[in-house]
DNA sequence: GTATTCGTTGAAAACGAATTTCAATTACAG
DNA sequence: CTGTAATTGAAATTCGTTTTCAACGAATAC
């Protein structure tokens, strides 16, 4: 059993000859329940049921979840890397309110499209991308 | 006279109440110059003709031109940020090389306007934008 | 012009997030 | 089991950013 990014992450952990560990399972688990969080964030939240697991360990395990592709590295201007599980559905962008902090997710498979064209005339093989529409949102303009 | 940068930036520092110094002329004049510089980048690039300009004064420059909008704040990954003039306000995206570095500028009509549709989909007022795209460029892969 | 005011400067210190160090611990192959 | 090598957590370190502060200098008033 487990989830579908348990079984990228542990695929990942056996090929690279590392080790499965309490702690990692145990922060991957709470990672998938958040949305874009910092380590420290992510560190906080698991701070209640897991005295024990270090900062360092955190910020380790995202490294990991990043490396073997069940994660990608944002960064929303805040002076934090933020986290995002890729979850199995589509890629998507956000819109965020440079206000209230407000992040809306969207995708547009139309942009997708244009993006490939783009990388195409420039010879180029596209592996990921961000794509982040800065503004207010409408409570904030 | 001075370009269209300086008349803006001029402007701004008159209007907040600021003061123009010959730092910050020759700090403008040099970022015009360059194409992605961190603070590190633009102090490099001062330092042989001018010795005396500090980390700190370059530093505080960047930041008034990001608030006065002819430079943009941009983050490639590795941990700097990354002023960018607004030449021409005419926006581009990046094309960025995983392996070498290499930086490609682009833009495309076609993606803003549909971002446009996106924001106002979602009743959003779209300020900015970033969109980075990922990859390995024709050498590298 | 001169004085006064208040923003600016540069060096150094402080800060904060990311990363590394290290001794103790633990997973796991043999 | 046992031995080996990866992992852990706390603390230390690194590195980019930001602040502090005394000396300085630009703009305004006189």
């Amino acid at each position: 059993m487990g989830s579908y990014e348990q079984n990228i992450f542990r695929k990942y952990i056996a090929d690279q000859g590392l080790k499965t560990t309490l702690q990692r399972e145990i922060i991957l688990d709470e990672f998938l329940r958040l949305e874009h969080p910092s380590t420290e964030d992510l560190y906080q939240s698991l701070r209640s049921k897991h005295q024990n697991i270090g900062y360092a360990t955190v910020h380790r395990a995202l490294k990991l979840f990043a490396e073997c592709g069940i994660a990608t590295v944002r960064n929303f201007g805040d002076g934090a890397q933020r986290f995002e599980p890729c979850r199995e559905d589509r890629h998507h962008d956000h819109l965020v309110c440079t206000r209230c902090g407000l992040i809306i997710e969207f995708e547009n498979s139309q942009i997708e499209k244009l993006q490939q064209q783009v990388a195409k005339s420039h010879a180029f093989t596209v592996l990921d991308h961000r794509l982040e529409l800065y503004g207010l949102c409408e409570r904030c303009k």
